[in-house]
DNA sequence: TATTGTTATACTCTATAACTATA
DNA sequence: TATAGTTATAGAGTATAACAATA
């Protein structure tokens, strides 16, 4: 255990909150031609990806509060790139469903966003870049 | 160049944000009985490390705007931790400076935050966890 | 004129509480 | 009784604009 200073640019804090600064300044440029944040496009891979969902199992995969997601699902809805629909099963849930422009819209931001993150980890060997995939992944999933 | 879905929890905007969110979580509640948050801690790193730093100095370190380091140094203030100085040969300039209540916190606060890395780099063998470390800071570095 | 610190203000993001409808 | 979605509201956190002191 060394007793090092540990100066605050070296803390897992400010390097974890400092690459997502950076990598949103890189990536919101990208996306903004497409009309939609980055935020909202993570909804579009969440919602587009896999069985349908719904608005909770959504905000729970994300991290946030069911009445975040709400306002997330509307600001889509208004951009006519999802719809929602009553879940078969269960009239209490709705399923967050793409619109065909949803679905382009999904497609170019996943190119965009791979674009982004090159960018990003273009300092590193793309060894490192993946290894600093797989640790986040790891670290993360241990929730 | 694959074109595999990127599921939104393989992005690394999603990884960081949740890395981040796991560290906070880890860490606020050994952080609590010191009476200060993670981010104050961070403010008393950064300004009793090195040479006396002007607010403004600071701000621009933290990537914070100057007008939200004058209340973060005011919380800081109020708690005896820190005390403001006139710099000497520029008299706009206001010092940061920490009192010796304000280092003893500190020093506790240093130990604290190693736990709660080391909590969270847990899963990571210490190779991979420094590399983790280095990787992260080569991608901020090119800010 | 430009910079540092400050205040007032507004905006974004998010959560808590209370309501409706379904189960 | 409990859950999903919704609304209204409030609390962080942060930035922009305008001002005083100093350069």
């Amino acid at each position: 255990m060394s007793s090092a200073p540990l100066a605050v640019t070296q803390r897992l804090g400010y390097l974890l909150k400092h690459a997502q600064l950076r990598l949103a300044e890189l990536a919101e440029p990208l996306y903004a031609p497409l009309g939609v944040t980055g935020r909202q496009l993570a909804l579009l891979t969440l919602f587009g990806d896999g069985p349908a969902r719904s608005q909770q199992d959504g905000a729970a995969r994300l991290g946030v509060d069911r009445t975040t997601m709400v306002a997330l699902v509307d600001e889509l809805e208004a951009k006519g790139l999802v719809r929602r629909e009553v879940a078969p099963g269960d009239r209490r849930k709705r399923l967050v469903l793409l619109t065909p422009e949803g679905e382009r819209v999904r497609e170019a931001g996943t190119e965009v966003t791979r674009k982004a993150e090159a960018l990003l980890l273009e300092p590193l060997s793309a060894e490192d870049a993946e290894r600093l995939r797989a640790a986040l992944h790891q670290v993360v999933r241990a929730e």
